[in-house]
DNA sequence: TTTATTTACTTAACCGTTTTCGTAATCATA
DNA sequence: TATGATTACGAAAACGGTTAAGTAAATAAA
């Protein structure tokens, strides 16, 4: 059975398409005695407008992108929740796309975006050095980019991210301050805007301590769960293992746990250990884990906004817009 | 600016649209040196075909979507990324859609999808009783629904679920094994089909050792975590607390835990504590917790083959399909 | 050589909505 | 009463890609 059109329904009604199309829009031109008919009628044959049909005439699709690296992470999927919440607000549909930290699939993902299947894109970049020329020619088309937590640097567009070159510093000072000398910092990609940024924190905490900084405490880590671990077992069984371990990215806390207990290492007494993370059950691990907690659903929430924002306004609003939200520094067990 | 159509295109190559239409599609009728001139162009001018006139000319979206509570949840999210990784496989977009547990917003949702905005519908449904008869109607005009995890009982539909009843036999079983002899079975919905399920399995397991089951064992807790937290903290202070607990979902065993802590009560000690869960933290917790662990992942890569099988078959494949995937006991400290 | 077939394209209709531009009819104004 | 506004609707042209049907030229078959 075909599906009901508006053209069926103005059929029905002995009424024109335009007239359905206005009267459904609610439009002023349409008289109220007509407007409550093609409802009426509309809700009876359980009309519901071509999406597609909709898109292709207004060139906008009621939908945003979010471009990620991934889903199973805590951060990302509550930032997924704080995105849909604005969206379903408006009344717009959520693309999820994940790159897998690869940057070819992030390329082939941006250029489909050019078709015009998202009115706006939410991106968080992946590992592998991302090609802005992707997102500029999108920016140039008119399709708004909000960048949330890892931004393209060099690019001077809206973004959402939080304190990470600060946090990093708290978190290497609190570290000192429990009498860590040796302390390693796990990244993922050299790459990554906040890997620069809490590098750069690290560094400043330490320097201002008169620790000198060296190129060999940041440990490179890869995406494969147990080749982290063999490499965190291999650094923590030398002699001059680091005192103190932050983790950058949540998995990677995990890890250093798993290592850790591997080795029968004890944290803290041993390593004390501080992850950036939004784990829900940080407080309940053995021991709880002190992290850095980033206000995910809240970048989420306001990086929608921000887009929105720049959807409403016609101009392709280059506005350079950083926002800044800070994180928070949990103490608990992990550091003593 | 304008962007390119397929016309612009066209003109370019003094061919017509249809030769550039088909050339693009590979078509045998378009010679392999036209072929080759329109991939050229094409790429030099970085055309992007409009996705929605595609699809509303062909009636295809080449979009999945997938109705579900939420995706901060490690079960969920780790689903989603099972799901999008066929989906990506397949060319298709994954359209992510939230219920947050709420009927009527489930409803709206799929009512929406009658409009064709996605060719195919992966659902797990809310815990509010969900109206069995939007789906009905989606499968109706042709619109392919697979359920996964949480399913609509009462439908002959294609369904991926795991082994519910026996995995909760299992839990509760192992329970007892341990001494137990007070079971508390903590739940979200009494009208969830997993619910029904895990609390068959529970019974049974008590019965067959002779322990008659108590209504009053059947906890009913709500989507805010404090709430829960008081209510369990006032069920575990009571003199005839029960000694063992079995948390039907993730978020319910983190809440255990955390009562616990409040309480000063020793796990396992005085209470064990098994959780369906599919936290990558379980083992680390203190102390580490005994799970039921769902093939989450595995659930979203099938569940997303299902139905890409029932896209590919013209008919709207009523094919009663109930795939089973077992969950895994992972006993570990918490129940001692 | 004539006819049939294949090759490589083009024309035009179509998908279902939206929107611009009319146009009658009704109402208000001078 | 003639003129201008307003109201309530309709006709038709978009939007951009796809596809059925058609066609001229080249090739094969009779």
């Amino acid at each position: 059975m075909g599906n009901i059109t508006i053209r069926i329904l103005a059929r029905e009604l002995q009424l024109s398409a335009a007239t359905v199309s206005k009267a459904l829009a609610d439009s002023h031109e349409i008289s109220t005695s007509t407007k409550k008919r093609v409802l009426e009628m509309a809700a009876a044959l359980n009309y519901t407008p071509n999406p597609y049909a909709s898109s292709l005439r207004r060139k906008k699709s009621k939908t945003i992108a979010v471009v990620l690296p991934e889903v199973a992470d805590s951060f990302f999927s509550q930032a997924i929740d704080g995105i849909e919440a604005i969206a379903q607000d408006k009344g717009y549909h959520v693309l999820v796309c994940l790159t897998h930290e690869r940057a070819l699939k992030e390329q082939s993902i941006l250029h489909e975006m050019l078709g015009g299947r998202a009115d706006g894109i939410l991106i968080s970049v992946c590992s592998e050095t991302t090609n802005p020329a992707a997102i500029l020619e999108l920016q140039g088309k008119g399709v708004p980019v909000v960048f949330f937590d890892r931004v393209c640097e060099e690019l001077n567009m809206t973004k959402v991210v939080t304190d990470d070159r600060n946090s990093a510093y708290k978190a290497t000072d609190h570290l000192m301050r429990c009498g860590c000398r040796e302390i390693a910092f796990l990244t993922i990609s050299e790459n990554l805007s906040i890997s620069h940024e809490r590098i750069e924190g690290y560094k400043h905490a330490l320097t201002e301590r008169g620790i000198k900084f060296k190129k060999t405490d940041i440990i490179p880590c890869t995406h494969q769960a147990d080749d982290n671990v063999r490499l965190l077992k291999k650094i923590l069984s030398k002699k001059d293992r680091p005192d103190g371990i932050i983790a950058s990215v949540e998995k990677l806390a995990v890890q250093v746990y798993q290592a850790c207990r591997e080795l029968d290492l004890k944290i803290p007494e041993d390593v004390k250990v501080i992850g950036f993370s939004n784990l829900v059950t940080a407080s309940l691990l053995n021991p709880s884990l002190t992290t850095i907690t980033q206000p995910a659903f809240e970048m989420g929430r306001t990086a929608a906004t921000l887009l929105f924002k720049a959807l409403n306004s016609k101009s392709a609003e280059t506005s350079q817009n950083v926002l800044v939200i800070p994180s928070e520094l949990q103490v608990r067990d992990s550091t003593g």
